[in-house]
DNA sequence: GGATTCAGGTAGACATGTCAACTACTTCTG
DNA sequence: CAGAAGTAGTTGACATGTCTACCTGAATCC
């Protein structure tokens, strides 16, 4: 750790502006999710993906994956969303140690009540500032920022 | 909420993209610098304004303005730093109602020690993978987006 | 065809963050 | 200067997330 290259002044102009941006735009998103339909932004995630996969089910460790959340993280947050009614989880028949995630009706009326207010809010919050450029630049940062990250241990796909 | 209008191709992928970088830069932030010093980013985030105030010092609604922390976090953060040595607590003489937080020489030493190692990681995660062009496309997408954003309420300087 | 190893999930202890209620001091207003 | 309103900060209950240890059921490998 001998000799740190500091950040120049437009590195540092990104990095600042970055992650205020990240912060703040997170922040807003959950905060006015939560208060308009009781889900956080981890509920939404769940829903959403549950509600595209056939059948509305998944196995665990697939919505694991597709989160990229810890399989414990993933568990406690289960149990609470199953105690609120918007999922429940079935043992698998053909893995004895697997479990099925399923969406209830209740989830897919959350979700689908939710689901136009997100995006209305990702659009204020983040996209209709933007002009076709920036999202065109947005979008190619953040693959290749992606591209870069040290491929995750500890998640459920390890 | 009648009809909602979703994101074009573009505009998802400028979405997706985001939502994935945002989200693996700062678990990824995050990880390495627990790992190698024991701080959290919200610990980090504390000692660096701290460490760039006069006499290593403010005033606990200056730095909850800073962080744009909600007071009861900040209240609960500090005194967990106390209890680690990371920050004094002082009551002050101009105030009565108020607080100084202050570096300790441990607070100080241990964000000197963070400090090349965490600007190395936000190289590594992120900025040294953007060309000049792209580091200020990040620079204006995120002020534009900043600027556009509600004015929080919640805040320590609500 | 067991013993070992691995994969999918669960559980508990703990760290962090939010919300609402509360205390104590200041400031404003008449 | 007294009462009202605002500001600074704390506290406790609770939600969420992480880490570690654990359990159970597959796979693998002689």
């Amino acid at each position: 750790m001998e000799e740190a290259r500091w950040l120049d002044e437009l590195e540092d102009r990104a990095w600042r502006g970055y992650q205020a941006m990240a912060d703040q735009v997170e922040t807003a998103l959950h905060r006015s999710l939560m208060r308009a339909t009781g889900l956080s932004l981890s509920d939404y995630a769940v829903l959403v993906h549950l509600s595209e996969a056939p059948q509305d089910r998944l196995r665990a460790f697939e919505l694991g994956t597709a989160l990229r959340w810890e399989k414990s993280r993933l568990s406690h947050h289960l149990r609470r969303m199953e105690k609120r009614g918007l999922v429940e989880r079935r043992s698998c028949e053909t893995d004895g140690r697997g479990l099925h995630v399923v969406l209830t009706p209740v989830g897919r009326r959350a979700i689908e009540e939710a689901a136009p207010l997100h995006v209305a809010d990702v659009r204020g919050f983040l996209i209709d500032h933007l002009s076709r450029d920036q999202l065109l630049a947005l979008a190619e940062i953040s693959e290749k920022v992606l591209a870069g990250l040290p491929s995750d241990e500890g998640l459920c796909s390890d």
